[in-house]
DNA sequence: AAATTTGTATGTTATATAACATAGTTTTAT
DNA sequence: ATAAAACTATGTTATATAACATACAAATTT
């Protein structure tokens, strides 16, 4: 943690991703280290489109990815928005479907990318990989469909409300405790939360005029959290 | 199949559940016989409730299940429909979270429970088993993925268009091969689809009118299954 | 059988939000 | 450095759908 403060940025390795290594024995863990393969992308790189078969499982090591759904009529939405070290693209993966999404690098990420085949084998071996998975599942079903509710069910004010306190419970805040830690257009933040651009930057304009929140281009303060959760939750 | 014509109705057993049961050993399949309980339920009985801690694996010997969350303002959203041999509740067992939606039976059902030792006993000893709960949410949470895009896109002709190929998809048709072999009130077929008991007959009856469908109460025909997949489709 | 409740049907009005338009601003490319 | 593109901002209009109202039909209860 403060090796990270100085200008020496850590690589991250796939033993950053506890919830995959640390469940491992010694021998599977030098087993998965031979292994996989690391790759490194810049902002703006698609990682994987729609459409696409998966190849193997992907581990977030470091930075900020999107995934989004093409809608109906070319309108995106974007039904995730993940951060290290979250597994990526394992939905399409398990379910021996293509890709129903596609993911976007927002902020520059590293990537493990473990082979179907050898994260097949861990799992036939140590159970409680398995059990990871479907614990991951079920919490992200869980929260897939309280997502459906709101955004079907709450007016434009409470889905950017709440899109915003998702967002701060996964990226949190910046040093000051206020700053949103992710930098998203107002498209971006449209497409999360089922609303026009338009609307998006009206309805942020009225957060900045009830002093809910301070905006300077895509940097987003949070300075009155209760008042947001308040909107979030009244719809 | 065929016994189950005259009237003499078959009692389900927990060996129909055969995503369960078959993958299981032959010393499996003794411990779980000898360790579950078999519950009937009647039309409108509630299995479980929003807020309730779950108590073990239920599966849907026979019957018909719908899930529904309770929205911002009373507005109920179906989230699932349920048929033999489905798994239900099973996501909030495995998350080890209270239930976040209701289940109440359509039409009169069994159900096995399985306590939740007893499955993670399985589980423990039978990698296939959750390697098939992984799939199974897999599979789910891409269905979701894609329903909240479509009830948030799509206009409401293309919902509850869509709304009745799912029907189709899960009940299928009875004999004739065109009578869904489901029978929901407008309402609940309204809160599948996302919009109010008003629209959802209004909707209906605009079918009715295009020759899409014959409705005479609950029982509706679909008459144009191209016609009302091409409206599911565009939206 | 009468009364009450629940579900279905349809018309009218209100409103939230998309669609469109224009312009200023910032970023990126040449 | 200049041009082009992408992003942000705000006002106006159009429209899909919710909300409301009324009536009838069917089911349930007394």
């Amino acid at each position: 943690m403060p090796a990270k403060k100085n200008n020496t940025p850590v690589e991250p390795t796939i033993k950053d991703i506890p919830k995959l290594y640390n469940i491992l024995t010694e021998e599977e863990k030098e087993y998965l280290l031979d292994n996989h393969t690391t790759i490194h992308y810049k902002k703006n790189d698609i990682i994987y489109q729609e459409g696409e078969k998966p190849t193997g499982l992907l581990c977030l090591g470091e930075g900020k990815v999107k995934i989004f759904k093409e809608g109906v009529s070319r309108r995106d939405q974007i039904i995730r928005m993940a951060t290290a070290p979250d597994f990526i693209g394992y939905r399409a993966l398990f379910a021996e479907e293509m890709h129903i999404a596609s993911s976007e690098v927002i902020e520059p990420s590293t990537i493990f990318h473990v082979p179907k085949k050898v994260i097949y084998n861990l799992m036939k071996t140590n159970p409680a990989l398995s059990m990871a998975f479907i614990k991951s599942f079920a919490s992200e079903l869980g929260f897939a469909r309280y997502r459906t509710v709101t955004l079907t069910q709450k007016h434009i004010r409470g889905r950017l409300a709440e899109s915003l306190c998702v967002l701060k419970d996964i990226y949190g805040f910046e040093e000051d405790q206020q700053t949103l830690a992710v930098y998203l257009s107002r498209e971006d933040l449209a497409n999360f939360s089922n609303m026009t651009t338009s609307n998006a930057i009206r309805t942020l304009s009225s957060f900045v005029n009830e002093k809910v929140l301070a905006v300077n281009g895509r940097v987003i303060k949070i300075l009155d959290s209760d008042t947001l959760h308040r909107i979030s939750r009244l719809g």
